[in-house]
DNA sequence: AGCGTATAGTTTGGTATCAAACTAAGTAAG
DNA sequence: CTTACTTAGTTTGATACCAAACTATACGCT
């Protein structure tokens, strides 16, 4: 029976203390899929808790970064490159036109499609949200270590690119 | 200004063709957050739709590992154990009560707090999403590589812990 | 030109999640 | 015992996301 009680208080009383009784994993302390949601959780909070000074959220930062590096990019384009789907976009860079950060025009060639770019105050925010990931990932990378950090960014990518 | 193009189309004549122009990531590419967020959602895809096949969600999965071998944990724990707020357990919880896959009681010695405990319907439904993660973790491992798998899952480890 | 199909973006409906407010039960200090 | 504080779980309101249906262009074929 694996020694379990499957009922009753899940503490045990040590050094004159109820202690609680600590978790029992199983399989998923050592499976890949489990640890990497529970990683990529806690780097987002972080970030969170660390872009929210600025005043703007996580999310707004790979799409801005995104619009910079590639000016005129397309929102289905953007939608891809960023790992979401375009619908997710919608609001998004609505938001984002409202608020003077990024420019949207019709493309001649296709009216279907709209061409995006960061006016100023984009690249001003972006500067600012730049900062603060930088300080964010200088932080993950003392976690990481240096020697290890290359290989492990690495194998991320294998795996985005590889589970399609 | 970088080469860029701030407007027309981001596509060029190139063997006769026109060929997209491939994305600049900038600072993404080797940031870790970025990456970070890139494979879990590959991964997690994957698995949604090996689990689906057992008509499963795949959120349902670790919920029903840390009852089973955590017989009488609490609501409170377990949301910890998984990492997300004990609010959104409620319904989760629920739904596994009414569909019969999980057993619920109240406490003798706080009546506030519930134990959870898989029913023998819980239990069958367990082991077949074992399996089908098990696949799912073989097929991860392929991807990064017997040599660095214990060292990676380390690494996201350590992140989970040490950024809280 | 006219028809069928493909593509860019939006809308709609549903799910998962968090955070804060809330309820009920336990605990500690006087 | 009573009061104040703490804790377990639920409710509520908001956000982020996806998938499928939709609208409007665009393209290809005859």
């Amino acid at each position: 029976m694996h020694g379990a009680n499957g009922t009753g208080s899940r503490r045990r009383v040590r050094n004159g203390g109820s202690v609680a009784v600590p978790i029992n994993f199983g399989p998923l302390a050592h499976w890949v899929g489990f640890n990497l949601r529970m990683a990529q959780e806690a780097a987002f909070q972080a970030f969170s808790r660390r872009s929210q000074d600025i005043g703007e959220s996580p999310g707004r930062f790979a799409t801005l970064t995104l619009i910079a590096r590639n000016p005129g990019i397309s929102q289905t384009e953007l939608s891809q490159a960023n790992g979401r789907d375009k619908s997710s976009l919608t609001p998004v860079v609505e938001d984002l036109v409202r608020r003077g950060l990024v420019e949207r025009k019709r493309m001649d060639s296709d009216r279907r499609t709209y061409s995006l770019n960061l006016t100023p105050a984009g690249k001003k925010v972006l500067t600012m949200m730049t900062r603060c990931a930088r300080r964010h990932e200088r932080n993950l990378d003392h976690v990481i270590g240096e020697r290890d950090r290359k290989r492990f960014i690495q194998i991320l990518k294998r795996i985005a690119a590889e589970l399609e």
